[in-house]
DNA sequence: GAACAGCGTGCATACGTTTGCACCTGACTG
DNA sequence: CAGTCAGGTGCAAACGTATGCACGCTGTTC
């Protein structure tokens, strides 16, 4: 592999001069560089980016932690779209995302720390968002640039990207009681994540201001697998006194839904109405499309790259708390007049 | 941050001595290798990973080349669980996966080529597979480990991972002959892919073999959106004599299809049946289910990673082609005996 | 009792860069 | 004409690790 050092030799310069081409220098003569620069393209000449890295003390790279293969993140369309996020800023600003995954828990840990310590990366950007992460901690204790992307409570001072999911949710629950409904239900995702009570909080906010009693009985928690829509719709259809519109935590459970429902031969919006959230593509070609709550994914990738970029290069980082906007997308599944009562 | 000459100073021995505790050699006392271990342990001591690559010539990392964000892969599932697949093996052997991403072809070669001059990377592992691709051949050259995911066959000698996409899409013709159709049309996804072609040809294979002539007007090529499905299929619905049974390219385009033909008021499978690939997990929980190929996507990733691996290491790869084996999923979408003609 | 084997460790060098400092040259100043 | 200055370049040290070689020590063998 050719370096600096053959460059140097066949240019008659000495590997100063040629380090000092390839960064620019202004102290460089022109004719030097040129020259220079026409043996490297010659020579297929690329620096090291180890040896680069040892003396700059930097990596040019972005690690991510991924959520553990069983979860959840992987299922659907929501992590190809933020990562493309990800990678597309942080490739535009010259940098490289390196990801790591692990099986267990307890593993976690272990993986950021072999990457901060083993001076790996140049910033983390975390993409849990569970109630309580000792990551966080870890990472808060060692001053290493890392960005959230979600929430958490249980730390101070953590830059995190998020939407608003109270409100993202308050809109969703608003605009079903727009369309007259009075009571209306919720799906909701796992409880661990903070998305979750956020979402739940919202829509009990906007029955709240509308004056609506919440029954508990209708908001219910399932998993991501969209089979456990398919399976709680009837549970909800057995219901003697049953909710006539429902806020549905995530897309792909929306689509177990609205199968449970045709299965059982209820019809979308006229039985009842759904709204859901993420807007993914196949949302709007469901046999019913389904009014979903868009929440920028790809955005919230982008910004979170943008930022964790910044804050690895020392600048300083203007707030504690980035929110990206969301943007209810209505289509049929929603839209129903129903007499009120 | 701590160095391995910290602990040399600590635990009064020479840095030799603690990068051969560390590195697990034969020839270090028992006593000595408990003791700088408690103090790596005590002070939190990890490798530096560039200064390691420097000296040993190899990175423990694999690097990915992104298909372009406006490319079709990013668009659905099979990218996440592709990408499962080829990290969890890889993190499994303690190697990093590196993804970088370009905006425009011409850049392809050059991220390349700062990967592999750069020494960023072990192996370099293709999604695309474009029946021409510069990139393949600047491997080649370079001897540089690489493992294509999909096809190519412009070039000789490239390990590659593949479904046997001919036969998966006989597979899925066959099905529908068996099923008493004799009048199948195919909506091909992009022509300038090599799955695109083999998937076609398999298509006319199977007619072939059952004797049905191949009508010109019932293969058409769209790109992957779902929309175009959409659009697809007023177009063969219009025709007077039209197909009983599609074979689709892809999930998400017959998702398409599929609100095409009941917005048309036309069902599925009593009208026209329905045949895809890649089953991915809202497949089964479509309007109709839809009968789809699974391809083992997580497998094609997981396994693509492993031969890589073994490649960068220096060991002999078995094969020219490994083949994933794939498997038709029948849903309702094609459970349909109509009446001979 | 000398020679030798084998174990455990340290010294020195190398990996490919960057960068502070010093040096040289020529031009310009007073 | 000596002195200053700026532009252009090279020297050498440093980053943190791995490893071939040499060295000292202990115990064994003839």
């Amino acid at each position: 592999m050719v370096t600096i050092k053959d460059i140097a030799k066949i240019a008659g310069v000495s590997p100063s001069t040629v380090s000092r081409v390839v960064s620019n220098h202004p102290r460089i003569s022109h004719e030097t560089s040129r020259k220079v620069k026409a043996i490297m393209e010659q020579e297929g000449y690329h620096p090291n980016i180890m040896a680069k890295s040892l003396v700059s003390k930097t990596t040019q790279t972005l690690g991510i932690l991924l959520p553990r293969p069983a979860e959840e993140l992987f299922q659907n369309d929501f992590f190809g779209e933020l990562l493309r996020g990800i990678v597309t800023q942080a490739t535009s600003a010259g940098y490289d995302t390196l990801i790591t995954t692990v099986t267990k828990d307890t593993d976690e840990l272990m993986a950021i720390s072999r990457l901060v310590r083993g001076q790996r990366v140049d910033g983390i950007l975390l993409l849990s968002s569970r109630t309580s992460d000792p990551v966080i901690g870890f990472l808060q204790e060692n001053e290493f640039p890392f960005v959230l992307i979600g929430r958490s409570d249980d730390y101070q001072d953590v830059l995190s990207i998020d939407n608003n999911n109270v409100q993202a949710a308050q809109d969703a629950t608003n605009h079903l009681i727009s369309q007259g409904h009075t009571r209306i239900g919720f799906i909701n995702g796992p409880t661990n994540l903070v998305v979750s009570q956020d979402r739940l909080a919202g829509y009990h906010k906007a029955l709240c201001e509308a004056n609506i009693v919440a029954r508990p009985e209708w908001a219910i928690a399932v998993d991501m697998m969209q089979q456990s829509g398919f399976r709680a719709i009837s549970g909800y259809m057995s219901m003697p006194d049953r909710p006539s519109a429902l806020v549905v935590f995530d897309d792909a459970i929306a689509f177990g839904v609205l199968r449970g429902l045709t299965e059982l031969g209820y019809s979308v919006p006229e039985d009842i109405s759904l709204v859901s959230f993420n807007n993914i593509p196949l949302s709007g070609v469901a046999s019913t499309p389904i009014s979903s709550v868009d929440i920028g994914i790809y955005h919230l990738g982008y910004t979170a790259s943008q930022f964790l970029l910044r804050s690895a290069q020392g600048k300083p980082l203007p707030e504690d708390q980035i929110i990206i906007p969301h943007r209810l997308i209505v289509r049929k599944s929603s839209i129903n007049q129903i007499s009120s009562e």
